[in-house]
Parts: structure tokens; sequence; C-alpha cells
DNA sequence: ATTCCACTGGAATTATAGGATG
DNA sequence: CATCCTATAATTCCAGTGGAAT
């Protein structure tokens, strides 16, 4: 008997599972009607083949940001079809695409434009951007609407300078989404001025308002009666905790009936939910430590070391432990606070800076964050 | 108010990869 | 093919800052 076949015929608990993936779009979209209508509203105008306003989104993970952004780019696309427009939409992760450069580039891929990674010089690449907005093809002009993506970390790592020339080229209609709300302070006036920016705020969903959502997408990939009564609404009440985090609801969901399969169980129990909060959250810590580069991993390794010696740890310390663990292969001090950052901004550590006066200067105290045994078991994998 | 030191922002340097050019 | 360029990421170097003890 073929092993896929025999696997294929293990008893689940799913009827589908890819309407759990945080990926999926949904023909709709509960209790984001009001922000679905706020984008509507401006991107209407390409409907006039007139170049819509620059918006800007903003919200915590899981908010539906991307959900919403690309739900209304399906249905912006429909009507432009049927009017006959020659309207783009194109979505742009800028995690995937971190410069400016990148970012033009795979633009022009997009469009059907032929442009190497590396080689050109930036003006070339750019040059080449404008052009599809002369010789348009279809005899009508183009317009065309960028999703940026998580745009804060393009505009940490490259600057404005995107901003700057998208903003400079007709046509272009901006669209980014950004965790955060202060991202703007990356952004210089020359650009700022430009970007007249309408805003819409994504509030983070409550409780109730993620039983909904997962209501939804359960009744399409668990099979009937296999889901306890409490199984939604304790996924829902996890993740309200965690910022109204959507994404990480329907992790939640998802790995509890991944357990249930494994345990040979028909019903997805609520103790499957508290033990997959654990398994994400382990397999989230790990997935981090294991990707992270190797210098940083000897930080971790000498926090770790001066953790269990219970010593209190000081960034000046600190750096004497990392000497020794990373023999002749090390990395200057100063490096070493922007890995300090880092590891904090990944939530593994957590500093406060104090200062001890004349002659002591200030210094940074500094806490692990997570279970030591976690991280051992992370690290012994990495 | 001064002072001293560890912290911090940013410019400069180094290393690497890959295209253009002759 | 060798040579010259550009983009980009990682790291170092250096000139400030901040703030409680003096």
């Amino acid at each position: 008997m073929n092993i896929f076949e025999e696997l294929g015929e293990k008893n689940t608990v799913f009827k589908c599972k890819k309407f759990l993936d945080h990926r999926f779009l949904p023909d709709k979209l509960p209790h984001r009607e009001e922000q679905i209508r706020s984008v509507a509203k401006y991107w209407i105008e390409a409907l006039n083949s007139v170049t819509p306003p620059d918006i800007t989104i903003y919200g915590k993970t899981g908010t539906g940001k991307t959900a919403v952004a690309k739900f209304t780019k399906k249905q912006l696309l429909q009507m432009a079809k049927d009017k006959n427009l020659n309207v783009r939409v194109e979505y742009v992760r800028c995690t995937d695409y971190t410069t400016e450069y990148q970012v033009i580039a795979h633009l022009c891929q997009q469009m059907g434009q032929n442009v190497p990674y590396r080689g050109w010089t930036k003006a070339e690449v750019i040059q080449s951007f404008r052009n599809l907005f002369k010789k348009n093809v279809f005899g009508k002009d183009l317009i065309l609407i960028i999703l940026l993506d998580e745009i804060d970390i393009l505009l940490k790592n490259d600057g404005d300078g995107l901003l700057y020339t998208l903003t400079r080229t007709e046509n272009v209609a901006i669209a980014s989404i950004s965790n955060y709300v202060d991202f703007k302070k990356f952004i210089k006036p020359r650009v700022k001025s430009s970007l007249r920016d309408r805003e819409i705020v994504f509030p983070p969903y409550n409780a109730q308002q993620l039983v909904d959502i997962l209501e939804e997408r359960a009744a399409l990939s668990f099979r009937d009666n296999v889901l306890n009564d409490d199984v939604i609404p304790l996924c829902a009440a996890l993740a309200a905790k965690e910022e109204g985090d959507a994404r990480y609801a329907l992790d939640l969901l998802r790995t509890s009936g991944e357990l249930a399969d494994e345990k040979c169980s028909d019903i997805v129990f609520e103790d499957y939910v508290r033990e997959a909060k654990d398994h994400i959250e382990h397999n989230k810590v790990t997935d981090i430590i294991m990707t992270l580069p190797s210098q940083q991993q000897k930080v971790l390794e000498s926090l770790l070391y001066l953790t269990k010696r219970k010593e209190e740890i000081t960034s000046g310390r600190l750096y004497e432990v990392y000497k020794e663990v990373s023999k002749g292969d090390s990395v200057s001090y100063r490096r070493i606070f922007d890995f300090i950052n880092e590891l904090e901004m990944l939530g593994l550590i957590s500093t406060k800076t104090i200062s001890r006066g004349r002659g002591r200067g200030r210094t940074n105290i500094i806490d692990l964050q997570c279970e030591i045994s976690l991280l051992e078991d992370a690290m012994w994998s990495a």
C-alpha cells in the first residue's frame, strides 16, 4: 500500500485546513466593513481615471490590514475590468524586498519588464519603471496603486528614498501598511509634504469579534460537531489578550485540531487549546533562535551563562563573557548594543538603562524574558 | 553646575555578489 | 576573459548625549 494513501485514510477532524491559514482571503471580512469602505472611498478615484490619494493603514499584527487591502484590491480590479480600465494594484511585502532598488526592480518585473537584481544603477531601474507609464500598451493611461506592506521595515533599513521616487512618479498611488503609528519619524520633510496622506486605523479585535471570525472559518475547515463548545471562545479569549491578534487565534484553532488528530481523538477538547498555546510559543522561540546569525547566538549563549550564575547582567559584563565565548572571532563593543536591541525587539530579553553617576556612567541591565529550559532546547538544536 | 563614563547615532569602511564593458 | 561599477549588508570608528554622584 502506498504510504500517502495510508496516511490519507487516517481519521481527521479537518475538512480542509487551508481556510485556517491567515493568508487565505475569505469572501467577507467580519467586523472590517468600515475599514474596507474607507479604503474603497479613496481608491474609487481610479475608476474615474484619476490617481487616488496616498493612504496609510495602521494597526497591530493580526488586525486584518493586509486582508482588507487585498480584499479591496480584488473588488477594485473587478470593477476596473468591467469598465475596461487599465488599473493595477501591486502588492509588495517590504520584508521580502528591503531596499528602494529591490522594490522598484520587483515592480518592473511584475509589470513584465526584465530587470536584473543587481548590476544596474538605481537611476537606470527608476528610469525603466517610469517608462512603464509612457508606452501604455493598451492605449489607456495606466493607474498603479502600490501596496507597501510592513513599510516600517524598509524605512528603517533604507530610508525614505523609495517614497521620494514614488511620490514623484505620476499615476502612482501609495498605500502603506504599518504596524507602528510612529513610522513617519523616518520620513524626511521633503517627502512628507508630498505624501498627502489619508490615515486609516485598524483597532484590535475584541474577543466576541474573534469568535465571529473563527466560527466562520471553522465551519469551512472542520467536520461537523468535532469542536467542543468552548474551544472557539477559548481561542478567541487567548488571542484577545494578545492584542486582538486574529492570526494567532487562527493558529491556535488549527494547532488544536492538529493535536486532536495526533491523539486520534474525534473531538477537539478545550485542553488541546491550552496545549496548542504552549506548542506555538515553543515553536516561536525555537524558530527565532535558529534563524539568528551566529554572532547573536553567541550573545544569547553568554546571556544564558550569566543568567544561570544569577549575576546581574550589564552590557559591559556581557561583552566580557561574549569575548570568551567567541574566542578570536568577536565583534566590536558597539555592535553588541545593536544585538541587544534586536534581541529586545524579538522579545527574548528586556533592558533598562540606569545611570550610576559620576565616574560610573550609564549601563544597561538585561533580563532574559523566556524560560531558560526553552532557550537551552532551542540553542541545542540550532 | 560639573564630570565622567557607558550608551548612541551616523558616517566611513570592508566584504561580497553580480552586471556592464571592452 | 579581465576590469570596472553598483548595490547591499555587516561592522568599525568616532563624535556626541544623558544623568546621577560629586
